[in-house]
RNA sequence: GGGCGAUUAGCUCAGUGGUUAGAGCGCUCCCCUCACACGGGAGAGGUCCAAGGUUCAAGUCCUUGAUCGCCCACCA
């Protein structure tokens, strides 16, 4: 046991050892037998590819804390932890190294590329997972899982191919969007909007056999030359007779009907609208009801298609310039605007996104929607903060079918096979995977086609979007299809943590489908979660969120090493109130390492001093072993007992609060009230008041004191536990443990015990705080030597306080630096002393000359104007009837009880300040 | 176009209808007191965005507005 410990509290080395160990250990590997109530959490899987942001560090920090906190209260628990592969991200990253070879993936071949992303996964891929085990996340890393491993994949497959079956899943071609730079369909979710300025143009369509035009506007004119009809709005009287004629499609010279359609919106422009059914969502719908001709003029890289006539080839901005150049030239561009509007463009590579029509796979969500709200509105899964309950509602109340398929050749490969002869579709037998060149696949490929007996057959190119894997995630990570053990035991998991912003993407889409796939027989048995808590964002000072590629992000591992992993963790965990979205401050990071120091420094304080005690025979054993702890608190002879009830009453009272904080999932306030209690209570009062008898050379009162004091300290390190894991795990192994004890993760948390709480003590306590606060006051109003002992008056009619003050008049005197306290009933006479007051007592210190007479007088002039209003409005509420008749009893008695308190305070300075002025 | 959130001390933020609205940082004054200067002690600092309303009582609930931010949305 080493007694020597640094000054300053070094966190680096500290936590690799307890990171290392942990995971060498298995410590955190959960029990799937055994009593004892279960909690289960699935890490949102991050990017297989990726490293830690700031954000996963928050999301961990608070998984973390509740993982931490429920093993520490006994609970079985799992923090199962994993890999998403990432489809769209993890092959875009492999693109861009290949093509800094001039290598196109089409180059390689679908087989070869596949190989190169697994080779860059076995390279890269295991980054975040060492960066998490050096931040100390507890997750059960013996159960660690990848969205494409062979499990996964059979999941996948299972889940496929039922909704498949059920109808739920289906293949056509409907209006998807398009990413030119993905190459790739992508689902809405994946297209955000940006308000952009751009131009809208005003193009006259020649009316066949006429001079007449039709106006229509167009913010993407490269698209007209796919229109195949133009519509106006049937009620339309400006219009009226035009329809059922055609109108002669510019550029392209084709002719194209005038159709009435009530989508069209009269008061829009010129009420006129092109309609273009392969490129615009609208106008795909009008097409399908008036039977309109589909032309597609893009490729699926953005350049202009066979169908763009002359324009084939050009790439599609530069046909848009073309196109309103060769309009103008003809006369046909009746204006041009600058327009607002929004544009949509990937979520992941930015580009603009081409609404297009293409065949695809697409999921029903419909029916798989309204279980999910049932679960919600039934209150079977929990949503923290309430608001994103209703923002979920309203989602799936308004839910579209899913594109599910993407043009990538990273993920899970859909399960269909085509038939060379009649196009019958044909889907695997069933789920079973074979493992290929180290990798899953489907394995029951159908043979031949049942429909025309063909044996020529093809599997689908498509993959799946990346999210339908993670949308199985907490029941495919526990072993489903499979009724495995760990699946009995820890589904539904018991808590979500989730950033909101993927609640639809992830979160809403795990909650349809555990409840359709999962076998449980009532939905509570389905749901994937029983509680979902959305946690805010970490957000730049502009309020954008965080973003390496703008360079607003924060490495959270450079903080780490500056501040240590326990500050960072503090700092986020004590930021993170519900509800509102974070934005990082240096400074509170440094004042979390502060805190960490403090606590260093207090324990170090102890084992410092330990030592005198040994000189004094009493040994580390006897006073803090985990036995000796259990009693705690000892009753300690003479003048120090009142803090050690006092302490403990302090410890029942902050583990409460912690509890119902945590339950909660308000870590600030769970951080704010260890904070407050460590180092205000415990450093400041505790054990400030009892050094004196840790030196003390009677044992009877160092025995118990010593007790005492390592059974809060020990106390005080499991509280902390959950949100500093490293520093407390440190710390916790200097105090004697029971034997085979590894952790403090493993030991209990400290539980609100009744026994400890104490009224009593907490209000004397109170009492002569208030006492040694105002001797202060007076000592710096002053300037008196900080060294120095004076002699006190101290005044009070009571005859609690009297009793007070004699029993602690070591402390009082020592923590108030006075050589004498002297108590007394009597008036005090305030000339030539300065006075603190309140309503149960004075305080005076006889030092007249040094006292800044007028800074006195304005002192007590403003706290008297205080005082008075404050007593004003009082008396005002007192007097008011409708007050005193319809407020609880309760409240006015409190009221009057502390108005008479302020008017005796009030009188004592009133006569403090006439004296002084006369 | 809809929806959500924010607006409280110089800064960053807590605040659950009920005494005199809190914290951290910063600031002022005193102290390197034998755990900690990443420290100790004492202070200063707030018409709680605005205007109405409900209530015995509003920073807190309601309405409207202002400013900032976010999300959703197929008006060409």
């Amino acid at each position: 046991m080493p007694r020597e410990i640094p000054k300053a509290y070094e966190p680096q080395e500290i936590e690799e050892r307890w990171a290392k160990a942990w995971f060498d250990e298995k410590l955190f590997r959960a029990e799937n037998s055994g009593s004892g109530p279960a909690f289960s959490i699935a890490l949102p899987p991050p990017n297989v590819t990726g490293s830690i942001h700031i954000g996963h560090m928050l999301e961990h920090s608070q998984i973390d804390m509740m993982v931490r906190w429920h093993r520490m209260r006994g609970h079985r628990t799992l923090w199962l932890p994993g890999m998403d592969h990432a489809g769209i991200a993890t092959q875009f990253v492999v693109e861009r190294k290949l093509a800094e070879q001039k290598i196109r993936r089409q180059d390689l071949g679908r087989e070869e590329f596949e190989r190169r992303v697994w080779q860059w996964k076995a390279e890269s891929g295991g980054v975040i997972k060492e960066q998490m085990i050096r931040l100390g996340a507890s997750c059960d890393w013996t159960r660690e899982h990848f969205t494409l491993e062979p499990k996964l994949y059979r999941a996948v497959l299972e889940a496929f191919l039922r909704l498949y079956r059920e109808g739920l899943i289906y293949r056509g071609r409907y209006m998807v969007n398009w990413c030119p730079r993905c190459q790739t369909a992508i689902s809405d979710l994946e297209v955000v909007h940006h308000e952009r300025t751009g131009e809208i143009w005003n193009i006259r369509y020649p009316i066949a056999g006429t001079n007449e035009f039709l106006v229509v506007a167009t913010t993407r004119p490269e698209t007209m030359l796919g229109d195949t009809a133009v519509a106006v709005h049937p009620d339309d009287e400006r219009y009226k007779r035009f329809v059922g004629k055609t109108v002669t499609l510019p550029l392209m010279n084709r002719d194209i009907p005038v159709i009435a359609d009530s989508y069209v919106d009269r008061e829009f422009g010129t009420g006129v609208v092109k309609i273009t059914p392969a490129h615009d969502p609208n106008d795909f719908e009008v097409g399908k009801r008036h039977d309109l001709p589909e032309i597609d003029v893009m490729t699926n890289d953005g350049h202009m298609s066979e169908g763009a006539g002359k324009y084939a080839g050009v790439e599609r901005f530069a046909a848009r310039a073309r196109i309103v150049k060769d309009l103008q030239e003809l006369g046909l561009i009746e204006s041009v605007k600058e327009h607002m509007h929004a544009v949509g463009v990937c979520d992941r590579c930015k580009s603009i996104v081409e609404p297009r029509i293409s065949t695809q796979w697409f999921m029903k969500m419909k029916p798989l929607a309204e279980p999910a709200k049932q679960a919600v509105v039934g209150g079977l899964i929990e949503v923290v903060p309430d608001n994103q309950r209703t923002i979920l509602l309203q989602w799936l109340d308004n839910i579209r079918d899913w594109c599910v398929s993407r043009q990538l050749w990273w993920g899970h490969r859909i399960p269909i096979w085509h038939c060379a002869g009649c196009k019958e579709m044909v889907p695997a037998t069933d789920s079973r995977v074979e493992i290929v060149d180290g990798h899953a696949r489907a394995a029951s490929a159908p043979a031949q086609c049942p429909k025309c007996g063909a044996a020529k057959l093809a599997q689908d190119t498509d993959v799946l979007d990346t999210w339908f894997s993670s949308a199985l995630w907490p029941f495919s990570t526990l072993g489903w299809p499979d009724d495995t053990e760990d699946l009995r035991r820890f589904y539904p998991t018991s808590l979500l943590i989730s950033g909101y912003d993927i609640l639809f993407f992830w979160d809403a889409r795990m909650i349809m489908m555990g409840l359709h796939l999962t076998k449980g027989a009532a939905p509570t048995d389905r749901i994937p979660f029983r509680r979902l808590y959305l946690h805010s964002l970490v957000r730049t000072s502009e309020g954008a969120k965080m973003s390496k590629t703008k360079g607003t992000g924060v490495d959270p591992l450079q903080l780490t090493q500056q501040y240590g992993t326990d500050a960072l963790r503090y700092m986020l965990a004590s930021m993170a109130a519900p509800g509102t979205d974070i934005i990082l401050s240096e400074d509170r990071i440094k004042g979390a390492r502060a805190f960490a120091n403090k606590i260093w420094n207090a324990a170090r304080f102890l084992f410092m001093n330990l030592e005198k005690a040994e000189a004094n025979g009493l040994t580390l054993e006897e006073l803090a072993a985990p036995e000796i702890r259990g009693k705690a608190p000892y009753p300690v002879p003479g003048e120090g007992a009142l803090a050690h009830r006092w302490i403990f009453s302090r410890l029942a009272a902050v583990a409460a609060q912690v509890d119902d904080a945590l339950d909660h999932f308000r870590f600030h306030e769970a951080c704010q009230t260890i904070y407050q209690f460590f180092w205000g209570d415990f450093c400041d009062w505790y054990i400030e008041w009892v050094k004196p008898q840790l030196a003390a050379p009677d044992r009877a009162v160092a025995l118990p004191a010593w007790r005492n004091i390592f059974a809060a300290l020990d106390a005080a390190l499991r509280l902390l536990h959950p949100v500093m894991p490293f520093l407390t795990e440190e710390l916790w192994h200097k105090l004697p443990q029971p034997p085979g004890a590894r952790s403090i993760a493993l030991d209990g948390f400290p539980q609100p015990r009744k026994e400890w709480t104490d009224i009593g003590a907490d209000d004397s306590m109170a009492r002569l705080q208030e006492i040694i606060v105002a001797a202060r006051n007076i000592r710096a109003e002053m300037k008196l030597d900080p060294k120095r002992k004076v002699a006190a008056d101290f005044s009070t009619r009571g005859a609690m306080l009297p009793t007070l003050v004699q029993e602690n008049m070591d402390p009082l005197l020592r923590l108030a630096t006075l050589s004498e306290l002297r108590v007394t009933s009597e008036h005090l006479d305030v000339a030539g002393a300065a006075v603190r007051s309140t309503a149960a007592f004075d305080l005076r210190i006889a030092y007249g000359e040094t006292v800044d007479k007028a800074a006195e007088i304005a002192r007590l002039q403003k706290e008297i104007e205080r005082l008075d209003k404050d007593i004003e409005s009082k008396q005002k509420r007192l007097a008011d009837e409708n007050f005193t008749s319809k407020a609880p009893a309760q409240v006015v008695d409190a009221l009057r009880a502390t108005m008479v308190e302020r008017q005796i305070e009030r009188q004592k300075l009133a006569d403090r300040l006439a004296q002084l002025l006369s």
